[in-house]
DNA sequence: CTGGCTGCAAAGACTTTGCAAGGCT
DNA sequence: AGCCTTGCAAAGTCTTTGCAGCCAG
């Protein structure tokens, strides 16, 4: 993630015809630097921490933009909400620690071809999955 | 799901020491009629159409304490949490359709071993998982 | 009986919306 | 310049809480 650069991610907000402001790219850049998922809260604080004084709405309704566009992605988790860079192509697999809820991207997918026997065994049509696995993350298993 | 009987319920509540009221069978009957996930609105709503009238606050309390039992769960969706039965042993993996969001349970797992590989290659202890597998139900591919 | 459960109302948390002012292209 | 974005405040939605009365054990 944090190989995007701002250049990149300016041009993907020009090109979906959305404006190119502080606040996405302060949001994007949040983004970019953490290696977890973050909620809005999350966002904002660090937002915040950077001296960047933005509106809480504002950061809801760039949320909206950044993933209508798919530039942003939000997750359901059950203590919220929270987002991350959409991983194009990529499936959404996390690790989610029971103790502190910090949510760590797992980038590997044993599963392409459990779709397919959906597909021969159901009526129903898959096309995305997300995988989620909990249990302790580093820090909280030596505690 | 349908296989449990009454009876067997209301042990499990009285074996946790919690008592066995009207409003949790209640609960937990529609939970059991159905095949698929539910909302905290569409549970009142289903109790409403058994001429069941239950205060929402009910509704939510008595699901916070049936979850604590383990008795049923919650589970966080894009479009908020829904609620079953808990699957004694299971693992939570649904299909979601992305057009009506119905949430049916799949009851295949292919992925024991995946938590193998997780603790070989990361320094996450993995205990649970989930997945989620969105497309379209056999209604929504016809529309 | 007695402590936990229920309904009601009100508060709380989170998210969305309307409007005027300001900023991006 | 024109339209989209922002901040602020207010409204909306979903969920929790306090309290008095009720019910299961």
């Amino acid at each position: 993630m944090k190989t995007d650069n701002p250049d990149k991610i300016s041009e993907l907000l020009r090109k979906k015809g959305e404006k190119v402001t502080p606040a996405r790219m302060a949001i994007l850049e949040v983004l970019s630097d953490c290696s977890c998922l973050l909620s809005v809260a999350e966002i904002y604080d660090r937002l915040r921490e950077q001296n960047i004084k933005m509106n809480y709405s504002t950061v809801y309704r760039n949320l909206e933009v950044l993933c209508r566009n798919k530039i942003t992605e939000k997750i359901a988790f059950p203590d919220g909400a929270k987002f991350k860079l959409f991983d194009e192509g990529k499936h959404t697999h996390h690790l989610i620690c029971k103790s502190c809820h910090r949510t760590e991207i797992l980038s590997y997918c044993p599963f392409e071809d459990v779709k397919k026997i959906i597909k021969s065994n159901t009526n129903f049509l898959p096309l995305e999955h997300k995988l989620e696995i909990y249990g302790y993350c580093e820090k909280c298993q030596k505690k």
